[in-house]
DNA sequence: CTGTGATGTATTTTT
DNA sequence: TACATCACAG
């Protein structure tokens, strides 16, 4: 971030700080991973074991950049981890206490969703529409403010019907005898273990010195992990800013550092504002904006590095022509800045569509962040089911992914039936198989399935490497020829395969200790913004909420729209409404140099057209850090890409046309074409169709 | 059991 | 629009 080698009076007390709890509140850009890495190594410095320090982060990625730092500067390695790898690493070791076993695989998401319909279905109530989504939420929302199943009835805020509590019920423990975990429970139980079990005590002599990062955005379970882990030694080191509590709706407390200092008694408080990233009409600008949701802490960033730009709000009469601008806009600062420090925000992942079409149209390179990740692509998850299912048998959700792909005819009554076999032996389901009686055909193809584990079991016994394990996987299970039952798909897949086979050759030769074990752990707490390798001379495109932490030259926020930003989901109470108001802040504080807030009258949402309203966000900026001008593009400033109406074409299934018509759909460009040979009128996206112009 | 068309529904998602 | 899920017929 910023290679000074002086820190100023509070990063430097703050730096400094030895015993206690102490909150840092670090503005945007105010060198708050400075502060950290240099706070550990001055632990070290002053003779702390590096083993009792323990680093948390929200992001695998920040973990790993906060270790590295701490390595260069101090040659020492200090345990650096999310809180859920935390949870996880306190899980292998004492989850038995709580009656689990300590070979848990983890369930993501998807799983976890799968898991709750299933819950759901044997409890009788599948067919109430979204039901399964709000159980869901508040499953996930009731573990992360630590209430158990037991306790759910007592809680009427959370589970108002009768059945809503089964289900929590029924999929906590529907969970323990697949012998997996959601990613909640790497939280909650890790508490529960805590509060339960007195051997967890040790775990409060083992990390002397805790620091934590992204303190705003700590649920319940966090906190109590926190308070836990430094009840002894009440060294908590916490920073934060709550003016970019972003993830509410994930659970997140903004009181857990609201109320720092009236939770840890005899607490400091530092404040980091001086920023060193952005220059001061941007700063003012957002610090403005933040002024207007009523703040306990009140901070006012200021910087060093001049005035700089003021901010420019563009306003645009289509989204089209908002993209077109921005495109254009990017391509002159491409002369003179990076591509890497250039972003584009929006706010929701539809919005970004538009961009890529009209980045594609001039050849600008371009990279999404985030988004789905590779993990959670659907070949990979199969082929993970099958590897899971040879470390834990019992996992039924891998079993019901697997059991039918490729097709063997085993469909869901035949799946209900082996689990119910399975409950009724109380054997894990691949264990269950065995012993059922099916029909000659159904037991073959059974039998077939069953030998790809044993196969995979055996292996493992010999200490075969994971990517020769996944490899046989592919192979016995005739995965490939699935895959290629959809022609469309089936390239993209394939290389999605052989890169998931490259990336476990490449895992295995950098541990010591490759297991299949950990290898799958590994891969269930990454995230689409860990496998990305950033490339090079690409400019970046993602939500605001992706952009937490960065900093770009350039940055625009696209969708300045009421109902858009602030979303109007949001706009049903305030909290809400200061939420997404933060957001923007982030967004804004984003920028080192250029900032772009833009907008249009008229946009396509979710199907249909719809005029809206510029964002209040822009209104809340006083004018005098503004610059505000409103465009009106013509479609003849846009390229003139290609072909004009009126020419002939041919193509090659439909033979010879004449364009009658072109048009933007979401798709590009589009042409009207009339076939002279069948006589129809035929609409083609530009992109697609392979067309060639002749002469009439 | 499987493939197909109809239907509904639509943020953000660090793990 | 566009994707996922669902119901139904084969």
């Amino acid at each position: 971030m910023h290679k000074l080698d002086i820190l100023n009076e509070p990063q430097r007390i703050a730096a400094n700080h030895v015993e206690g709890p102490l909150l840092v509140l670090a503005g945007a850009g105010s060198g708050k991973t400075k502060v950290l890495t240099e706070r550990i190594s001055h632990l070290l410095s002053i003779g702390v074991p590096a083993s009792e320090i323990l680093a948390v982060t929200f992001t695998n990625k920040a973990a790993q950049v906060m270790k590295e730092r701490v390595q260069s500067i101090t040659n020492q390695v200090v345990l650096t981890t999310t809180f859920h790898s935390l949870g996880v690493r306190i899980l292998r070791e004492s989850i038995h206490e709580l009656g689990y076993q300590n070979t848990f695989t983890i369930y993501d998401q998807k799983d976890s969703e799968n898991l709750i319909k299933s819950c759901l279905e044997t409890l009788g109530f599948k067919d109430e529409k979204g039901s399964f989504k709000r159980v869901k939420k508040q499953i996930s929302d009731a573990k992360n403010a630590l209430i158990s199943p037991d306790e759910i009835s007592s809680h009427k805020d959370y589970f108002r019907e009768q059945k809503l509590h089964s289900a929590y019920v029924l999929y906590q423990n529907k969970l323990k005898e697949y012998n997996a975990l959601d990613f909640d429970d790497l939280l909650y139980l890790t508490v529960k273990l805590f509060r339960m079990s007195e051997k967890a005590k040790d775990y409060q002599h083992r990390w002397s010195f805790v620091l934590v990062d992204e303190f705003q955005d700590t649920n319940q379970a966090q906190y109590e992990i926190c308070q836990f882990l430094t009840q002894k030694s009440k060294n908590l080191f916490a920073v934060g800013d709550p003016d970019q509590s972003i993830y509410s709706w994930r659970g997140a407390n903004m009181n857990n550092i609201l109320n720092f200092e009236k939770d840890f008694p005899n607490s400091k408080t530092v404040t980091l504002d001086q920023n060193y990233r952005s220059t001061n009409m941007i700063l003012q600008a957002a610090n403005a904006l933040i002024e207007n949701n009523s703040r306990s802490y009140k901070k006012e960033l200021w910087s060093g590095l001049g005035d700089g730009d003021k901010v420019n709000i563009h306003q645009f009469s289509t989204d089209r022509e908002e993209a077109s601008f921005v495109v254009k806009n990017v391509r002159s600062y491409l002369e003179s800045y990076a591509p890497e420090e250039i972003v584009i925000f929006y706010r929701t992942n539809s919005q970004s569509r538009i961009f890529e079409d009209h980045l594609l149209k001039w050849k600008v390179p371009y990279m999404i962040i985030g988004g789905l990740s590779f993990y959670q692509r659907r070949e990979i998850k199969d082929l993970l089911a099958y590897l899971r299912l040879i470390v834990s048998p019992a996992d039924f959700i891998s079993f019901a992914r697997t059991i039918n792909l490729p097709k063997r005819g085993i469909g869901p009554a035949t799946q209900k039936k082996l689990e119910k076999l399975s409950e009724e032996l109380d054997l894990p389901i691949l264990t269950a198989c065995k012993r059922a009686t099916l029909s000659n055909k159904l037991q073959i193809a059974l039998l077939e399935y069953l030998k790809i584990f044993e196969t995979g079991v055996e292996m493992l016994k010999n200490n075969a490497l994971v990517s020769d394990i996944l490899k046989t996987v592919i192979e016995r299970s005739r995965y490939m020829e699935y895959l290629k039952e959809d022609k469309e798909t089936f390239e993209d897949r394939r290389d999605n395969v052989s890169e998931l086979v490259g990336k476990a050759i490449e895992w295995e030769k950098e541990r010591e200790e490759p297991t299949l074990f950990a290898f799958l752990e590994e891969l269930s707490l990454k995230s689409a913004l860990d496998d990305k390798e950033a490339q090079d001379k690409c400019i970046r495109l993602m939500t605001l909420h992706n952009g937490k932490g960065l900093e770009f030259d350039v940055c625009y926020l696209v969708g300045m729209e009421e109902d858009l930003f602030p979303h109007i989901n949001s706009k049903d109470s305030n909290e809400n409404l200061e939420e997404e108001r933060r957001l923007c802040y982030v967004g804004m504080t984003r920028a080192k140099k250029h900032l772009y807030l833009t907008s249009a009258k008229y946009r396509l949402l979710w199907g249909s057209p719809r005029n809206q309203r510029p964002s209040r966000f822009l209104r809340e900026i006083p004018s005098e850090f503004t610059t505000k001008r409103k465009r009106e593009e013509k479609e003849a400033d846009l390229p003139s890409e290609g072909i004009a109406t009126g020419e002939c074409v041919v193509h090659k299934n439909f033979g010879k046309g004449i364009i009658n018509k072109r048009y933007q759909t979401s798709m590009g460009l589009t042409y009207d074409i009339f076939f002279f040979e069948e006589k129809v009128t035929r609409s083609l996206v530009a992109k697609f169709a392979k067309l060639t112009t002749v002469a009439i």
